[in-house]
DNA sequence: CACTGAAATATTTTCGAATATAGGGTCTAC
DNA sequence: GTAGACCCTATATTCGAAAATATTTCAGTG
């Protein structure tokens, strides 16, 4: 029931219009630095890169418009989103703050399923290596992921929608800075014991600690993206 | 140097495109209410609403996507965002959150400019009637206008762009129950003690007391929304 | 030589037609 | 009488060309 005849075009499941599509793939290639912060979205210029007609596209890149991947300016086009030291520490700072009210309300309302989760989300994790490679660093989508939701399990249990969505939209845009960080600079620190204090602080009831522990954690984020030789400010803020 | 050399079709300031145009004339629409929650919003009934092609209409539609102002699914097209007790008591809760801190970091920067934009912002609301007729209830754009510039005369001083940009994002979401709710029952309680007792807190330095009669405020407009006979739910829930 | 103004070019934005899909109704087969 | 498949219509989506706008180039003037 699911599943239902799909016909020629759906090759992808979930998104079959090509506007959604294209919203991915562009999303995709912003976040990992595939196209460089302040660069020009030309209409012709992405119409070439994912083969289709200028609707689709336009429509992909006002809905990065709400995620503040792209900016714009009527009459001129659209354009990456800039990327500079002030809006990282802006980032961050958001961060802490959405994501403190998310995990205390996550461990008031905690339960075995809750904890077990992180459990589970932590064991994966520390079973997949940082780097694809053993010795020098090169990207692993699946430890992406499951870093993405060891991080997500904290905050899910805190029972709003709107600031669960709200933290994830930071973490994204996060993402863009660590990944275009990480293409500068190899080696990532190891942050397995950084996780296991945070997941120990927030099984352990200890709301104050954990929280400190959570700050801590996102503040040397900060710090090692600054100090990774990652050319900053560069083109317009979002915001 | 501002003001380039305007040509034809820029009868408005701001946004030439026929996009943008539309954009805020269909998110007014929405937060207004002439477009109830839940409507369909089809492609032929809005390019004859606002008299323009597609093009610019789905543009709008997908910018407010962002917003939670429209919600969307692939090959069934968009709706108004649908309303709902569970989410009203989401968005007033977020509120609380955000503007807590918005508010504790704009008091800890206080300076003497801040205080008088709050002052000044204040002496304006009181002398504009909330209601446009003085015997029964009818919208009153002016004062509309004057309130959300005192409540972010509060949140301004926070120096952080993000943050701010996200407490006006939930305040335009709480316009729209407010508006819903206005065009129901008519009778809107007399705010102006409450806004007295905000800016008097805020002023006073006292930030625990400035926080909870935020918190108040936020609280006492959602019940007014919930016992204003407005019907819940009403279609999807964007989120 | 700098500066203004206007044509030429490149790009964005918009339109209307063409295509693909969803949802509903009907007709047959069992 | 009901279930299933098929067609038909209404709608969303997409395309490529046309119109509007910004940007650059270049000639002419003070």
């Amino acid at each position: 029931m699911a599943v239902k005849k799909t016909s020629k075009r759906d090759s992808r499941a979930g998104g079959p219009t090509i506007a959604t599509s294209v919203y991915d793939q562009l999303r995709d290639d912003i976040i990992k630095g595939a196209i460089e912060p302040g660069h020009r979205l030309g209409t012709d210029q992405l119409r070439g890169r994912y083969d289709v007609g200028i609707s689709p596209v336009r429509e992909a890149l006002n809905r990065l418009l709400a995620e503040k991947l792209v900016c714009f300016e009527d009459q001129k086009g659209f354009h990456v989103a800039g990327i500079g030291e002030e809006d990282l520490y802006d980032l961050i700072r958001m961060r802490c703050w959405a994501e403190e009210t998310a995990l205390r309300e996550s461990m008031a309302n905690a339960t075995p399923e809750w904890e077990e989760s992180i459990v589970l989300a932590y064991h994966r994790l520390s079973r997949t290596p940082r780097s694809a490679q053993s010795e020098k660093f090169e990207f692993n989508p699946e430890w992406e992921v499951l870093h993405l939701v060891f991080h997500t399990a904290f905050l899910a249990n805190c029972g709003s929608p709107r600031l669960l969505a709200h933290c994830e939209l930071l973490a994204d845009q996060s993402k863009r800075y660590r990944q275009l960080a990480a293409s500068i600079s190899f080696p990532a620190r190891s942050e397995g014991d950084e996780h296991k204090t945070l997941m120990d602080k927030a099984l352990s009831g200890d709301v104050e600690a954990a929280v400190e522990a959570h700050h801590a954690h996102l503040r040397k984020t900060m710090e090692i993206i600054i100090h990774s030789g990652l050319s900053l400010p560069a083109g317009k803020i979002a915001v």
